[in-house]
DNA sequence: GATGAATGAGTGTTCATTCAT
DNA sequence: GATGAATGAACACTCATTCAT
């Protein structure tokens, strides 16, 4: 008996988040999606045109919280410079711990061609120019070491992205178990900031 | 008494290694791959038992050269600690360069729980303890900010792989061209020293 | 107590009949007719058992008038031979130019197996005699060369009934527009006469 | 077990075509073609792309019979007038009984726009002109009434196709049995020429 | 009467795999 | 060794029909 208020197609939405991008069934089959909301696999097709369509909309959905936190931190906030930083390391693994294969499908997305990020809606250079500047009198100041913008904030995103989105496979390398991975996560970071500046 | 020699065997593992990893066309169809080695399709199945197992034993391979790599500097070398880092990072980032979809598959492949890394053949234990050892030395003499062996480990293998991993995602957000990109992470192997060590 | 009356019913057979028979959607689905019709697709259930119960009453009313000057033609009117026959060109014609799939649509299902003509309703027995004693005599005045009430039957069909259900295939075959096509129709009224009769 | 030579393909685009045009299953579903050849369903996908194109290649086969006939009669041919229209109606209804549903799917698919009648290909410019030219020869003798080329070759091909188009509606309609049908049509050939020619 | 939501049977198509030659 | 043919198990998607409100 299925639940009959218009929610439906948010239980469709929420549970297909959930396949994709928290539990990494990107590939889940309709079937699948329909079963785990406890839905009618025509039901699907009722709501969404067809499987792409509510994979869009799902990925849509998911990447509009990134642009708009990052949009927020960057463009509108009057953090100062570590603080912007601190909150977007804060947010960014976070984000990437509630849905761990979201950045990877990002990723593969991109790689292969099939997607581009979208630069102008994020406002990118805008968001590095910021920054740069505040870079520049970090450097002058000798806190960080002579570098581009660009390798800092790939270091940024690196040191950010990279152990969220390899938990298990770091995780099992360095024979942690879920609990100490986690504390690790949290306490990198104080760490990312303790590495990018050398106070 | 083979009349064909076995070369068409390596062509076949050969055109999917570059398929799988290369050109990151994981879901390469069958059919995909006999037609990259102009072979009949029919032929994969009499050398390798089915897809499966032609795409385990490229992939065996390629993971047997960043672990020879590995034992070989952290192992048998007896380079100084930051030369072995120094050497672990230039052939992280070229081997990532020269198959970019393998660690992405890796990784994949490790968060679903499709597959377990080798710990046991890459003596992860005792290189961790190696570098811990180097570690203290550093920290004491204040090289490195105070940090578990873990911490800096994932510093180390985060400023290495995610740039490599998703150069495309980041070359377009920060606009760059593939040259310029390259030269980036050329630079990268001193900067990250660079990062890790205050010097 | 009907709230709205019952036009509903009569505007969603009207809107079928224009699909299937004057736009040649036979296979019109369901959603379609009742976008067309304005309605919710449900409704159709409401007043018609299913989609084949509205298809059999839309083709059944669109038989009926058919059968109904059929009848009034050649039983009960009291017209002399030629003028029948003129009647019945002119009122074929006309129709099939107004449902143009109407009888392509009963051919197809005839030869199908899937429906029998309503011989018995037609009274075609009765007709047939009455036609063929006035068929006798004309062709004993020499105006009709000897020939079955059949074949002359055959012929009287296929003059009217040919032209209008391959219209567009005749047409674009000997290059006429729609105008030019519509008067050659009106104009064969009277050479089906002329050709069937060596006055 | 499945036939091994390469008749296969020919075996299957024979068993479609009496599916489409002897039975009339125009919508013959890939399962009831597979069945009827012997042959596994996917087997379809690998001689033809999908079932449009197979269905297209059996209806272009078919097409291609008529186009060489006509051709053949009216333009290499140097039979006389009366020969050659005999020929024609001899060979309309020869290939209408053998495949029935042939010309009613191309009525039914130019009516609804889906195609064109390949007018180039079949010269029907050329043809016309020849036609007339011999037709008003025949007007001016006075064997045939004064009419355009253009209603001539409607009521040629009308008597022609209308009664084999349509033979089991009027078979049933007239109450004939098939041996009788056949031999109404089979003395039509003459009769058609008698009811175009006042000789 | 009317509607949107829900269902389930069916249908074309893909693709890894097998097999006879 | 190598090939083309053949198979069958999916799978996405459509659509007539039902039902609760």
């Amino acid at each position: 008996m299925p639940i009959k208020d218009a929610q439906t197609e948010k239980l469709i939405k929420e549970t297909a988040m959930r396949l994709f991008f928290v539990e990494g069934k990107i590939h889940a089959k309709t079937q699948e999606i329909a079963d785990a909301a406890g839905v009618n696999r025509g039901l699907l097709y009722y709501y969404f045109q067809n499987r792409e369509q509510l994979f869009e909309e799902v990925f849509a959905e998911a990447m509009l919280v990134v642009e708009n936190r990052i949009k927020e931190l960057f463009i509108t906030s009057n953090l100062g410079f570590r603080e912007k930083l601190g909150e977007f390391i804060e947010f960014f693994i976070e984000n990437n711990l509630k849905y761990p294969y979201l950045e990877i499908f990002l990723i593969t997305e991109v790689n292969t061609g099939h997607r581009m990020p979208p630069r102008e809606r994020l406002m990118v250079g805008m968001i590095l120019e910021n920054i740069e500047r505040e870079l520049r009198k970090e450097i002058e100041k000798g806190t960080v070491p002579e570098m581009s913008v660009r390798q800092f904030m790939t270091n940024l995103i690196s040191l950010c992205a990279y152990p969220v989105l390899s938990k298990p496979l770091l995780k099992n390398l360095m024979q942690m178990d879920e609990k100490t991975y986690l504390a690790m996560l949290k306490e990198r970071k104080q760490l990312i900031l303790k590495v990018l500046f050398r106070d």
